[in-house]
DNA sequence: GGCGCATATGCGTCAAACCGCATATTTATC
DNA sequence: GATAAATATGCGGTTTGACGCATATGCGCC
């Protein structure tokens, strides 16, 4: 839970989380390019989410495909959901 | 939503919520007995929690109490909702 | 007005988090 | 085997956050 939180306190990861959480798969250059992140800092920011057991990751030849944990337990799950809706109200609301 | 994560990313934090969040009124010294927490360190967790906009105070004689936020927006209340229930299911594995 | 209890806050310190830069590692291609 | 692309990581610097201690403030009571 500690670890989730912190995970989730910070806004790249949980915008790099929002686009894992559809359930496909994404190379960290992929969420560089769209969240506007180097590459240490991205690579950085998954492996925080990955300790958390949040996402898992692939190795595919020279990629790296995060996906989105889906043995994360029930009640975590609902935090990430929660957290998630929460910010995409918040967006439509500015935009 | 970076602030209340914030807010929650501590544990003593998210332990003040759980006991606020019964809808009734707590004083900081029923709050730092029960957490076990020094007057200063418990007066800031309140202070962060308050900012937040996750819980009310209200000046009682010498006392302050603290409650729930009632005007939370739904979404955000349901983040709240997720983060404590799915600690105090973490809690009864460990009991 | 003085005293005591409850709470807030200024200040200094210490630890943790984030970041950029450079470099290492892995894999594909030639 | 050399080269290039994708990713990870060691390192140093800066920021942020938590804490204790001391002190200030608010309130009731005498």
């Amino acid at each position: 839970m500690q670890e989730i939180l912190t995970a989730l306190s910070d806004p790249t990861r949980r915008a790099a989380l929002a686009l894992v959480w559809d359930g496909g798969e994404h190379c960290v250059c992929e969420l560089m390019a769209r969240l506007g992140a180097s590459q240490s800092r991205m690579s950085r920011h998954m492996k925080v989410l990955r300790e958390a057991d949040l996402v898992l990751d692939r190795r595919d030849a020279q990629w790296v495909r995060y996906r989105r944990n889906p043995h994360l337990a029930p009640e975590l799950a609902s935090v990430i959901d929660a957290v998630l809706a929460a910010e995409t109200k918040s967006e439509r609301k500015v935009a």
